[in-house]
DNA sequence: GTGGTCTAGACCACT
DNA sequence: GTGGTCTAGACCACG
């Protein structure tokens, strides 16, 4: 369970629990039938609040990701991954389609937002590139 | 001054407005020299309380957008569009960023995201060009 | 009766003229006896509201620098130029102390700040005397 | 925290907080990571509304004085100190600057101001002599 | 008429 | 508990 949460952002600290152990489900990370820690382990290892590590987990149960069985603890649902998985994929044509929409706002047209798009993969194509090799976590 | 406020939103109404506002200076819909409605009638217009309004119109002339003369009113400031334009535009590159980076930490290959970015684009024209003929303003 | 206003000083228009009216009434500028332009005349003149122009002239009368005579207009009084210039002095005086509680307040030895101050006024001195020559109004 | 504040004053009271926490930081009174009262203390403590501490707390955050953290309160930041303290300093040398303008102005020969400066910084000098010993806090 | 400040009191989200 | 937002309504200074 590593989780990196950043206090100064706006997105608040539970969400950003949600968020990051709904991705390690997606990504494999944490499979199904795998336990979480508890609440309070939870809160002493992320350097939070109990109450904020309690309405995470009470969060993750909420959406179906993980099921809490009371006296042993909170385990991946079976088929969280592939849906998290899924839900993944759809956010991402989410932000792509929010992107395209925003360009048209902007009055930029969809033919430059493609050049532009192009550009800044290739930047970071090559900043990817720079950075093989010198890779520790 | 079309504001289209969405009072269930997490974002503050003060600060919708604020973002509106930027967005018709940058687009040139407000010009500089312009001037905006008084803080009564925009809190009238747009159904907030006076002080909600005056806020909004004090964080504007915080950013330097418009600057505002008491007995007045407020007007939009003079270098102000190609400033909001500039920060519109930045703010769509760390979109894509954002796209970029997101895509990483999901596991999908830059290729797959190209070509994903390429499918909802199309998608999205043609939905456009659906709507062409029907619009009305 | 040359008078330089700005707009986007934090000092209110009608007290910029007051200041400024003072100000020459003291320097022998404005001699007792002068008549002083009509509210009408003064704000055309310095391209202000007829309310700010007379709200100015109403001030010079309360403060006995100026009187107003119905039907004639309104006169620098007689002694108005001793006693302008006798504020002034004790305006200099009271700003001279005010820096000095200030340097106190901010934990500046007295002995820094006299340092300061001839630190300043050399720089001063010398701005002041490259643009000897340059002067046209 | 000891605030004064002057209800008959020109400047706003939550403007009075903000400026005597910032020259508290500056001063070292209030150092990096120290906690600010809590709105709702701040406001009773110096009587007035919860609304108006709370935009005086923001206006410092704004400026980046303090960094406040919701559920837990507001801290001063890192560099804070170091900031706030040049800032005075740059503020006295303002003043100096605009005492030597304002003597040009009314005639009075640097020189003159010189003197000027150097009289009233003596009868201060004794005043603060005589004051020695009485102090308490 | 304009904007600015302040109070009172309510409601909400986050820790 | 923390701060943040919003409303209602009053008062003030400036133009």
């Amino acid at each position: 369970m590593n989780l990196d949460l950043d206090p100064s952002s706006p997105v608040p600290l539970y969400a950003q629990i949600v968020e990051q152990v709904r991705r390690q489900v997606a990504l494999g990370a944490l499979r199904p039938g795998d336990r979480l820690p508890t609440v309070r382990d939870l809160a002493v290892h992320v350097r939070v609040n109990r109450n904020t590590a309690a309405r995470a987990i009470q969060e993750l149960e909420r959406r179906g990701v993980v099921r809490t069985r009371v006296g042993q603890g909170t385990f991946v649902q079976d088929r969280a991954a592939e849906i998290e998985r899924a839900v993944l994929e759809e956010q991402m044509d989410q932000a792509i389609d929010r992107l395209l929409v925003e360009a048209g706002n902007t009055g930029i047209t969809l033919e430059a937002l493609a050049e532009r798009f192009a550009d800044r993969l290739e930047k970071f194509r090559k900043k990817q590139a720079g950075k093989e090799g010198g890779e520790h976590e």
